[in-house]
RNA sequence: CGGGGUGUAGCGUAGCCCGGUUAUCGCGCCGCGUUUGGGACGCGGAGGUCGCAGGUUCGAAUCCUGCCACCCCGACCA
């Protein structure tokens, strides 16, 4: 995506009217920052979904539901956790609507319809699960409890941006509740890790794997690990988190259990999540200029098919192509889309696949009937190529995997051509205002530094690498001795 | 909630400063015909509470007052 494409989420509308429309009601300012999913849009998340979700029943979670209102009291009950998220939260008060008396055509809420509680409509679901894992947990025979829920959530925040911060988005969250705190510790790891693979192999969206400074942690967390990507205007974005939770919602709910030796104890828990947040950064690492590139993998359509013709007869002969290697390529496991619209020319099917993002377009026309070849277009580099009828299938599928690589090679080349290493702060500042990108700088541990930097460059923390050396350094702003980088960055 | 900006057809806009025929143009939409190897062309057509409410005036998209919405920047955040 070019430059000037990066600045204003309007510049994003032409990929995002594929995918999304926002919320318009007119008048009804209520449903700002909300958005509507088109179908092509939700069959990319459905694809998310359904990856993630064998991933999930691989490592034997298995999905639930709670529910959407969350008592106040309840909500409460873990302190850091409600301080958190009170700010940014929807609230129901009444349960009734009424005629209004002065004007029959309006709706008022009823005052006598008010809730003796009110209900917070959930941000997350940690205060309803834990109030329900109290009661089927009393020994360690229930233990462990990988529940995974796909949801919406809200959260009523101040400033909107399509897919990366709206008011309501959907996500799924694991909540798992544990014997021990190293059985914890791992399912947070491991569920960190599975997020990294995902967006990695799936998506092909390179992130760095890391943790989390005090200040970043989720509310109630005892430690928050991380993936992080970064986009191709120089900004970062938190594309997943895998919070390990201590025993904090347990101690809050009473979860407790008996162990083998007879004692009781309260359980360790975890939680984690990934939301169509990832959806912005799949538009915002793979894109160009002609719209949306997607990595086959989560391609809705992997492959379409223009006819390109004069008269039906013509239509007639190259259907019938088509329509055998429609076959074929099914019987592969690829999905296809033949389109033989009539209403419109072949050019603006052209661009219309491409603004979605297709990979792979294959055009037949008269000339091919006579040579026996197909053309075929890939979406990321936009290179045509003349292909004998007979090798399509092939063809078509081993494109299929070497743009499923291409694209995450030119994200990480990217991504890795944007890790600057800093020793000085007149050094930070000046990467981070021209270049822009993740900034591997020492820091001293504080969280008086890491607000400064904040403060004075709007770059936070994103994360502390996993896979970080340890290396004898000063801190970038105050000078005193350090022992590991952490990468700095401006963060959607 | 602070600072800045913008509201005219589905979308993008001209007109506003300096009030005056039937509100401009492009895209899109509908009909007919010709087209079809990169967003077709011709002819015809439909579509407007000029953000809302007041006010000034013979007359308001245009001037005044109030309100509302949206966008950008900031605080907040997955």
């Amino acid at each position: 995506m070019s430059k000037n494409l990066t600045k204003r989420s309007e510049d994003y509308s032409k990929w995002y009217n594929e995918l999304v429309v926002k919320a318009d009601l007119a008048e009804n300012s209520a449903v700002r920052g909300c958005m509507v999913i088109k179908p092509y849009g939700y069959a990319i998340w459905e694809k998310m979904q359904a990856e993630l979700d064998k991933k999930f029943k691989e490592t034997g979670h298995q999905n639930a539901y709670f529910p959407l209102f969350v008592p106040k009291s309840l909500f409460e009950a873990e302190e850091k956790n409600a301080e958190g998220f009170a700010k940014e939260c929807a609230v129901v008060t009444h349960y009734r609507l009424k005629t209004d008396p002065d004007d029959s055509s309006k709706l008022i809420v009823d005052p006598n319809a008010k809730l003796e509680e009110e209900l917070i409509v959930r941000p997350t679901s940690e205060a309803i699960i834990w109030n329900t894992y109290k009661g089927w947990i009393q020994s360690y025979r229930d233990l462990p409890i990988l529940v995974n829920q796909w949801a919406n959530v809200v959260r009523w925040e101040m400033r909107t941006r399509l897919f990366l911060r709206t008011a309501e988005f959907l996500w799924q969250e694991g909540h798992t509740a544990h014997e021990t705190r190293a059985e914890a510790i791992a399912e947070t790891e491991q569920m960190n890790t599975i997020y990294a693979d995902f967006v990695e192999q799936f998506m092909a969206i390179p992130v760095v794997k890391g943790r989390k400074t005090e200040s970043e942690r989720f509310a109630g967390a005892e430690d928050t690990y991380c993936i992080e990507a970064l986009m191709q205007d120089g900004k970062a974005l938190q594309a997943g988190t895998s919070h390990f939770l201590g025993q904090n919602f347990a101690k809050a709910f009473d979860v407790k259990f008996t162990s083998k030796e007879g004692k009781q104890d309260y359980v360790w828990a975890t939680s984690w999540g990934v939301s169509t947040r990832l959806m912005g950064a799949l538009i915002m690492t793979h894109s160009d200029d002609n719209g949306l590139v997607l990595p086959p993998k989560l391609a809705p359509i992997q492959v379409v098919i223009v006819p390109i013709y004069k008269g039906e007869e013509q239509l007639l002969q190259i259907s019938e192509v088509a329509n055998s290697l429609v076959g074929d390529l099914r019987a592969k496991g690829i999905s296809v889309k033949y389109d033989n619209r009539d209403t419109y020319r072949p050019g603006a099917k052209f661009a219309q696949y491409e603004l979605q993002g297709v990979p792979l377009r294959i055009a037949i026309g008269p000339k091919d009937l006579e040579k026996g070849t197909v053309e075929l277009a890939r979406r990321d580099t936009l290179s045509k190529q003349f292909v004998s009828k007979d090798d399509v299938v092939t063809t078509v599928d081993s494109l299929l995997e070497e743009m499923q690589t291409n694209l995450h090679n030119k994200a990480t080349a990217y991504r890795d051509e944007h890790i600057t290493r800093v020793d000085t702060f007149d050094e930070f500042k000046e990467v981070l205002e021209n270049k822009g990108g993740f900034i591997a700088a020492h820091w001293d541990g504080t969280i008086e530094t890491e607000e400064k930097i904040k403060e004075l460059t709007k770059a936070t923390i994103r994360c502390i690498p996993f896979d970080q050396k340890e290396e004898k350094g000063v801190c970038v702003y105050s000078g005193k001795p350090s022992n590991i980088r952490v990468l700095f960055a401006k963060a959607y």
